[in-house]
DNA sequence: CCTATCATGTAATCCGTTACATGATTAT
DNA sequence: ATAATCATGTAACGGATTACATGATAGG
């Protein structure tokens, strides 16, 4: 028996906007953020584009909203230009930047699934030398294109993604070649 | 080639629901039911959960839209049980076999994103050893679950998507071994 | 000049997640 | 019997994608 008879969770319609929830996307924010300073949507698109977009990617009508609602909850703050575009700029706050360490400190116990179209219309029947065929082309300029970023300076941060990229990538290739010599 | 001159489509407001786009959570209700001839949401469930869903999960609560939603649009038919539970039993249209088909046969030019969490900690500068250390215990986990799922008998589609899988987990098993001993 | 393309943003839609509920079964 | 778990569904919310727009800039 529950002494009060509302087990209902009546919440206040308007949830406290101090309260959101973060996803991968804020931290993307936060990151970047944490790394130039001070930036505009345009300048975290171009930034994500160029680095973690190659495994991680954002939509650049999100490096829109997402920057306002940190900064409603107090992640960011936010100052428009007066001049010119009036584009808006955001930076960091205390809150912002502790969210930022504390989530980069946190373990991660989860592995992610690879959600590869390809390997769905594997598991559904496709042929597979058919398929291996768009898969290995497609996979193989994905390599090229990260052995040559490979080539170049980077933070040690995106040299480890990298090479992680880098593994996988090779993995696909083995794997396809493979499917497509003997289904 | 269509007489009308306007070029710019004013398409109703309710949108044709023989019309919808077609996600891949649509293509797993679609394969399954293929294979399955005739399913109830919860019958979808178990089977993407046992299977699938190890490296493209659905919610439960998709289990019971989708279906809705393929059936409003002619890919599937609906036939609530009129006895018990009433429960909803869904089985595949000419249509609902023909998209199918028609996306098992398309070739794939993407390849996928990781999606890892850890890799974008990683990339925004979290220690790699701590983080290597949660990310090898779970990836080794996963890889011992799919060689033992491995032992087993499974239609050739699944064995495939398995066997990419187990190399991937490798690749992960490899490469957090590696920043765990030296960054 | 004209027109692509880049830059910058808003609005609408929708899929997917989370929360809420309740009816059957099984175990204790 | 009662609690726990499985089975079965609906509703609400919200993040992400897509579509819509317009202002600047550079190339021809």
């Amino acid at each position: 028996m529950d002494g009060s008879e509302h087990t209902v969770q009546t919440r206040p319609l308007q949830a406290p906007v101090n309260d959101i929830r973060l996803t991968p996307t804020s931290y993307i924010v936060l990151g970047f953020l944490a790394a130039m300073d001070e930036a505009t949507p345009y300048d975290l698109k171009q930034a994500v584009a160029q680095s973690v977009g190659n495994f991680w990617s954002v939509q650049h009508a999100q490096l829109y909203s997402e920057p306002e609602r940190l900064a409603r909850a107090g992640y960011l703050v936010e100052k428009r230009e007066q001049t010119g575009r009036r584009r808006k700029r955001y930076t960091l706050t205390a809150r912002g930047r502790g969210a930022l360490r504390d989530w980069l400190g946190a373990p991660v116990h989860a592995v992610p699934e690879l959600r590869d179209l390809g390997l769905l219309k594997l598991f559904f029947g496709a042929d597979p030398t058919r398929l291996a065929a768009g898969q290995l082309e497609a996979h193989r300029a994905k390599l090229a294109e990260y052995e040559a970023l490979a080539e170049q300076e980077m933070p040690a941060g995106m040299r480890r993604a990298l090479d992680s990229g880098l593994g996988h990538e090779r993995e696909f290739v083995r794997f396809w070649s493979r499917l497509a010599k003997r289904g």
